[in-house]
DNA sequence: AACACACTTCACACATGTGTGAAGGATCTG
DNA sequence: CAGATCCTTCACACATGTGTGAAGTGTGTT
């Protein structure tokens, strides 16, 4: 019995950091259930999953892990799989390159501030200290975009470093 | 007559930008209107505004203008002076290191995302799926938090870099 | 061909958050 | 000291968005 006890206590902590992500996320603009079926997947041990054993695993309606899960395909975050000869979609969190694709979306966010200054910057023009503040509200933008995309790009060779350094026995 | 109605289609303009760049930064987690006032107090060519100024400005009421300025100077985007002889506040958008600061605040948010992922490392270790997922999600974070981090620093010489670029003519 | 199952869609109850209008407090003016 | 003005606070009406339960659709099973 300790064992089944000791189990339950392990997917209560889960879903406490499920919580604890998920309320991150949502900070960062993403919506509440989209953002918990993601931490539940990217956090439990499984790399696909079936819409029934989200709804299982998150104690939450079928219906909520529909909506959840079509938002974050189209966010690219989870992709929808099919096994022939069963009739559950399989969604899976691929995790190779799974934060680059992720930060691709925020620069794209970047990019539209970056559209909506510029549209005031030709509003106003530079003779006036609104469009000039405007004016290095854009240029900011830019260089931060340019500077973030650098870094992603970076990333693949970066977390490789990473690994060889963690694990300096497995050279050969 | 022409000029007051040019004034008029300038300011509804004015009005449209605002509304435009006040979506985006609603987008990125900022409150309707704190992002309204901010969006206003960047691109109108004043560069200190009471909040009677503001409310007639942004033609809302003097209410939601309390509310908004107060959350603007609480995340340092604005600051509240008082001229002597004088009953009105004075709210300053200083600009100068204006998206240095923004960004600071950027990180701490990035920062509260690497602490949650820690905390569900901690829970998992790294024998398991999702925790090996999870110590890779952190170590992206921190990377990012620290390349962000530098691109921050290195913006002012980099904006009197482009400042210098556009006037050439102004070396001594 | 009928059934069973898994998922999706839809309408609704609910919670959350937002801006307005009215009342209250503080500060300068006469 | 009375009056006026400006801002703030409070309660409310409103809109927005969220997750559930029930009905509907498609697919594999018997």
């Amino acid at each position: 019995m300790g064992t089944a006890a000791a189990g339950d206590d392990d997917r209560m902590a889960l879903l406490r950091f499920v919580e604890r992500f998920a309320l991150v996320l949502r900070e960062a603009g993403m919506a509440p259930m989209p953002a918990r079926v993601f931490a539940y997947a990217l956090a439990d041990d499984a790399d696909r999953y079936t819409a029934g054993e989200l709804a299982r695993g998150l104690d939450v309606s079928p219906a909520a892990i529909s909506g959840a899960v079509r938002q974050l395909v189209q966010f690219g975050l989870l992709v929808r799989e099919r096994e022939p000869g069963t009739r559950s979609d399989l969604y899976v969190l691929d995790d190779r390159d799974l934060w680059s694709r992720f930060m691709a979306a925020e620069l794209a966010t970047l990019q539209r501030f970056e559209d909506a200054v510029t549209g005031g910057v030709d509003l106003l023009g530079l003779d006036r200290p609104g469009g000039r503040r405007l004016a290095e509200t854009r240029d900011f933008m830019a260089f931060l975009r340019a500077e973030i995309d650098g870094a992603v790009r970076r990333w693949p060779a970066e977390r490789d470093r990473l690994a060889a350094g963690r694990r300096p026995a497995s050279t050969g």
